[in-house]
DNA sequence: GCGGAAAATTACGCACTGTTCAATTTAAAA
DNA sequence: TTTTAAATTGAACAGTGCGTAATTTTCCGC
């Protein structure tokens, strides 16, 4: 059982976030639970209760994590990427998360964040680096007198391309007779680049 | 108490689909039991378990049914529409009927179905119906050369308007600071179109 | 009126949940 | 070494849910 000398304050809310990140992929939201990851760590659901407050707290840690981990998976699809495919990249690099960590991924979506607990500020900005990195892609491919509209029209796009994954992972397309989502994704993307001035192949 | 004469079985599958439905959009997927539902038709839960035979399939059947429910608010809000405004129409429906049925919109993606249960083909087909609505509305404005690509662009269509809207009532964009939702999603939309060819003002 | 069949109830078993808190253990300060 | 204060436990609380099987009730044809 855990020993107050095993890990400092900071470590242990490492370590809950980082099991309770690898349990949320296991196990999916519906079956998330804070005493399943304290027996994972060693410790009891008082001391989890304790670090974080309350599951829903945690929960919105977790869903935190998962954006910057998101955000450096883009960053490593925009490394490999060649000029001219950059935003190619990053809508596969969206797909692609989402279906490798399906139940992360779907765990963002499925939470609702009740009032009471809210988002901190220092989790707000880890969600925010993702559209930092869109926002910077598109701004790029934007003529300079439309760069000021990058940050909405990302948003825009991020939203299509979020629905078509959604539809995706969800099945929905399959229902609907859809054997390539990605490719419906895509070209969207390319024709609402166009339509705002964009210069993309 | 439920008697054997007080409703025919057609009747009972009507009752639990209609009250399963009050109660889903009363207190969301997340807190819908067949057991609540069960308490107020004034039966018990075997009862509801013998009709449905699970409450997996229970949910898909609510399920199926808010789509039909979907599909005919869409219908009345073309109606009321005048030319020219009936994308519009369709787009602004979408959002007002999630907004309006919040938890019977979310309870449609949050439901993961089960392979053991999967989606009856009488149930498929009401699901379907919305597809259509939109599918006949977009072929109306492509140029007849193209029409044949209306089915696989309402989809994407479809699943641009989803992201938005899931956006918006996830919380995601007002995260983002977005104000006008709608207006994002409209934009789009109109882009999409015009750049497959059909005449939208 | 009676028997059989279907319907509905009842009462379980079982497996969970988040949250709280008194009691205990532990580490560190005095 | 003793005191002190924080960390941790573990149990209690107050629920929740699904699915099922034995039992009772109801209804219909005879």
């Amino acid at each position: 059982m855990g020993r107050r000398s095993d890990h400092s304050r900071a470590e242990l809310e490492a370590l809950i976030l980082e099991t309770g990140q690898n349990l949320m992929e296991e196990v999916g939201f519906a079956h998330f639970s804070a005493r399943e990851v304290a027996k994972r760590i060693g410790y009891t659901v008082g001391t989890v209760m304790r670090v974080f407050g309350s599951v829903d707290a945690l929960v919105v840690a977790i869903n935190s994590r998962t954006f910057t981990m998101w955000a450096r998976w883009l960053e490593e699809c925009l490394q490999g990427a060649q000029d001219g495919q950059r935003i190619r990249a990053l809508v596969k690099g969206y797909f692609d998360f989402a279906s490798q960590r399906r139940n992360l991924w779907s765990a963002i979506y499925e939470h609702r964040v009740p009032d009471r607990v809210g988002i901190p500020e220092h989790l707000a900005e880890q969600r925010s680096q993702l559209m930092n990195i869109v926002t910077h892609e598109i701004a790029s491919v934007l003529p300079n007198e439309r760069k000021d509209e990058a940050e909405r029209l990302s948003r825009s796009l991020v939203a299509t391309v979020h629905g078509h994954c959604s539809f995706a992972l969800g099945g929905s397309f399959a229902l609907m007779g859809e054997a390539d989502p990605f490719d419906l994704a895509m070209r969207r993307v390319a024709e609402i680049l166009r339509a705002n001035g964009a210069n993309v192949d």
